[in-house]
DNA sequence: GTTATATGAAGACTATAGTCCGTAGATCAA
DNA sequence: TTGATCTACGGACTATAGTCTTCATATAAC
């Protein structure tokens, strides 16, 4: 039953967190990378699943090499 | 015009060149990732974007860590 | 109060990820 | 030659990525 794919939630998680830490609206990350702010809004909330073209995107417009970006996936959430 | 997204292609060439060295056929493959055969030379031909979700699929199923399939795109290709 | 910014959310839509059927050509072994 | 395995490729299909518009709510000014 359970649709558990894990890292659609922590995407949602990383790329918030990140797009905070450089204080950025979800519009402005959205203008950066030529995506929809609703987007965004959905990527975070962990409702839709990027293709690897939109995470290496989000990756530059995060400043944020693909493969570290990728790798903070994995870490278990931890809360500041 | 130039519909170019280098990941795609680079996709293709990580994903045999991973495939191969495992000894696995596009079958095998397909099989233990969950995913159609087809789509796998799909993917090996740089003609569909994977979603985050089936990267780390088929990350785990060649035995690498996803962030390190990642990092292989990367980098420019060289021929053996 | 009002005005501006930021985000959530719904609905209708288009583009593309991914499936499933088949056919055909190449290779290699018996 | 026959049969088995592997892969490219096409067409028709379903599921979902991603757009666009709109409305509602919260917050922080002033």
């Amino acid at each position: 039953m359970s649709n558990t794919e894990p890292y659609t939630d922590s995407l949602g998680r990383v790329l918030r967190s990140q797009r905070v830490q450089k204080s950025l609206s979800q519009e402005e990350l959205a203008h950066r990378v030529g995506l929809d702010r609703t987007y965004i809004s959905l990527l975070e909330r962990g409702l839709r699943q990027p293709t690897l073209g939109t995470l290496v995107k989000l990756s530059k417009a995060l400043e944020i090499q693909p493969e570290d970006f990728v790798a903070e996936l994995g870490r278990p959430y931890l809360a500041d």
